[in-house]
DNA sequence: GTCTATACATAGATAGAC
DNA sequence: GTCTATCTATGTATAGAC
């Protein structure tokens, strides 16, 4: 699967991402029609995703993102409580997104090899697709707890494929948890460097490739 | 060379980071006795880090500063000139850091394949070392033009060992500019997550040798 | 060199007209 | 639902005593 497939499978956008949100916090939204409320918010958090990454979320002021979105001040006090609590409900949704497909995928395949090659593979084109939450995700949170049981929760998913390929004897014996640990610094560079990826004009399917590629040189027996 | 090594060899510690902090920004620093301003400046640089790590540099306000520190505004105003200014000064100092270092590793050794070690292996031992500074540098610079020509300059080192050893037939051809940013991935992993890996009792010995394996099972021929 | 007290700017948040 | 005007808190920075 290439992420052209991906993406007509998985079929989110960033709308119904918007419209998520909305569902889930729609005692502390004082905006009730769906339609204004999910456009409002969607505006607001491709701002708060473009400031945030040139100079962070907390030097963003809440004028800087009424400028940004072209809505007022009061209006944007409509569509969320309060800065504290906009930062909560981004970091909440990204970490939704990341959960709900992982596990998906890691059921799908019985055969470790190719269940080792589903959930890089996924994590990448979810990472492209989202790369936006993720960021934000991953530089905004900094010593908190949800990142750390985020952090592990992935890893965990990654460490018991090798543990289980390593019992079937098809991959190597090493140290699984330090394994996972690579590969997930290696799916996050995707998200991270995605400027740089650009520059050298190399495509997510080339990324996820050389990645497979890589980790199996060094898993595979 | 394990880390125990490498740290006796290379024998710089945050003290000697802040003298040179002082001697560079002498212009800017009202205090003129060395002794103190450079005692002053190790003070404030982990309060800095300490504070950041948890809230981030922007959040930090100068109250916070001076509670952490003991230090009053006044006599942190007589250290520096602001926090903008602060804020550049330990970026320009981490990237010194960095880039002290790689070159002369990398000039080091003409085999590829031994240069190739020594420069991953030096990278995660100065990032052990300095991991605050790395960390930092990290997270608190966003879109900065700084912070990507870095990472293109540490990138460049590794892409040329890898051309190299291409055309002296001991690494495998290859999308050598990918694999080298997957290589600085797995470096920088060291840094940004250490707290896992002290979690996870794993050494920065281990981990280098663990990437290093990684990577020549994918390179060499 | 270090402190306290204070000036000044900017931030987050709200009230009330439309 | 959206706007403008405004309140209040907090932040950066400085002045001047010690």
């Amino acid at each position: 699967m290439d992420y052209k497939e991906f993406k007509k499978l998985y079929a989110v956008s960033n709308q119904d991402i918007s419209r998520e949100v909305f569902h889930r916090n729609q005692d502390t939204i004082q905006i009730k029609k769906e339609k204004t409320a999910v456009n409002n918010l969607e505006k607001i958090f491709n701002a708060v995703f473009y400031i945030s990454s040139h100079k962070g979320f907390q030097s963003m002021s809440m004028r800087d993102l009424s400028k940004k979105t072209g809505m007022s001040l009061g209006s944007l006090y409509a569509c969320f409580p309060g800065k504290k609590v906009l930062l909560d409900i981004i970091q909440t949704q990204g970490w939704s997104i990341v959960k709900k497909d992982l596990v998906q995928v890691a059921g799908a395949h019985e055969n470790p090899h190719k269940k080792l090659r589903a959930v890089i593979k996924a994590h990448v084109f979810l990472s492209e697709l989202f790369g936006q939450w993720f960021y934000f995700t991953f530089m905004e949170a900094r010593n908190i707890k949800a990142v750390k049981s985020m952090e592990e929760y992935t890893q965990k998913i990654l460490t018991d494929i090798l543990i289980q390929g390593e019992k079937q004897g098809v991959f190597k014996s090493m140290d699984n948890a330090l394994t996972a640990s690579m590969i997930k610094a290696m799916q996050q560079e995707w998200y991270l460097k995605r400027w740089k990826y650009k520059n050298l004009k190399i495509s997510v399917d080339q990324y996820a490739d050389h990645l497979i590629n890589f980790v199996e040189s060094f898993c595979l027996i």
